[in-house]
DNA sequence: AATTCTAACTTAACGGTGTTAACTGAGCGC
DNA sequence: GCGCTCAGTTAACACCGTTAAGTTAGAATT
């Protein structure tokens, strides 16, 4: 019986061998420049190894996406520790264009390339859980806040108000992504951008917003 | 004499049959599934005709890109008689969202692709005309409504400003052409998202910001 | 009128891609 | 020892973007 058990786990080695050359790859160099070769290559495999593990590419880098997800849902909930559901929304949208940004390629095939009607069952169970789930958690501070009457009544719709957050955090971060080095525009620096997004988009949001300039965390004298 | 003009004229002629052939089907398909070779056939060229008129794929689409920024602006002309500048940029964000999920393709390509570092001098000469030039469209709109000073003293610088609206825009479009169809959220209709979203955002920037839920101009019999 | 020249277009090919079908070979149960 | 299972291989298919070398219609030159 022992035998079955240790040639599983030789398959899962491999399995995440593939994975990790992958991740590698794709970070790297997207999607699209990263050919199943290069990535057989990476692990001395050839080529159609890969599709004993994986049904095709496309599946691979489903695989890949699904465990970023869960990193960085450990990103946000590394914040459910701030008790005040408003101010957590706004560093949950710091954290998210931040990690956008540090791993552009990641966050490229997780939010900005289209996968078909994807959805197998099994990826679907994993759905509403905190720990993997990085919408659930930005949903639950909503609904504190909504809780709180902190919102406007016509925010009150704790879905649509996780939308339109999320919404704005990934346009900022997106756009930087694209066209964050196009000459065309005269960018402000990102960080600016960054606060004075999700600043205006939670006041906006607020039923009793501050009247000053939101006091925001680099309270070091001037922000550059 | 006649006869350079034309050997010119036929010349531009078969260079717009390829854009449009090249136009249709990258809207239809996508700038990946779309291959020169089905490019020529629509025009019952061979593959390699297409590379006397432009260098390679990424120039062709390139071309395409700019006429398409022109169409844009051309929609946000018509706004330039709404005479209350955060009106108008109200109407701009709608027509924006409109257009991208309108032209999902086109507006990936536009605002979702990433082109290295695009610019040839020649293109530069027509940022800023507010005939080509969407995003100065907008900024036009901002620099008004902060001459009025409409907008909270934070938000009046109008570079900023303009990404920061950009931005929000682009992110419930590009948010819904990436992952609308995707089944892991329980999406709020795109329309309820993209006005909460501008009326989030607008409020959260303006200096005295309307107490009623912002009066939202239905226009004339929905939008599908 | 015959020749040369130009330039739009074609044919053939190169090296790459994702993917499949058929094969190999080691290690297990019998 | 025999056959089976199955991870991994080799070879091939049809496609891709792109280039080098032709072809050829028709204007320009003689």
């Amino acid at each position: 019986m022992g035998v079955q058990e240790r040639r599983e786990r030789e398959r899962d080695q491999t399995r995440a061998r593939i994975m990790d050359a992958a991740r590698e790859l794709f970070a790297r160099h997207g999607y699209d420049a990263v050919s199943m070769r290069k990535i057989a290559e990476a692990i001395e495999y050839s080529p159609t190894a890969i599709y004993v593990h994986f049904q095709d590419k496309e599946a691979l880098f489903r695989e890949l996406c699904r465990a970023d997800f869960g990193r960085l849902a450990g990103v946000f909930n590394e914040l459910a520790r701030v008790k005040d559901p408003v101010e957590r929304i706004g560093r949950i949208g710091h954290d998210y264009i931040r990690f956008a940004l540090e791993f552009p390629n990641h966050y490229r095939l997780m939010f900005m390339t289209p996968l078909a009607p994807p959805p197998d069952a099994t990826a679907m169970e994993h759905k509403g859980n905190p720990d993997e789930d990085a919408y659930a958690i930005l949903k639950l501070a909503v609904t504190e806040a909504i809780a709180q009457k902190r919102f406007r009544p016509e925010y009150r719709n704790a879905e649509l108000a996780t939308q339109v957050l999320w919404a704005t955090a990934h346009g900022v971060a997106s756009l930087q992504i694209t066209k964050g080095n196009d000459q065309w525009v005269d960018w402000r620096p990102i960080e600016d951008r960054s606060s004075a997004a999700l600043g205006a988009i939670l006041r906006g949001m607020l039923a009793d917003p501050p009247t000053l300039p939101k006091p925001h965390k680099a309270r070091k004298a001037g922000a550059k």
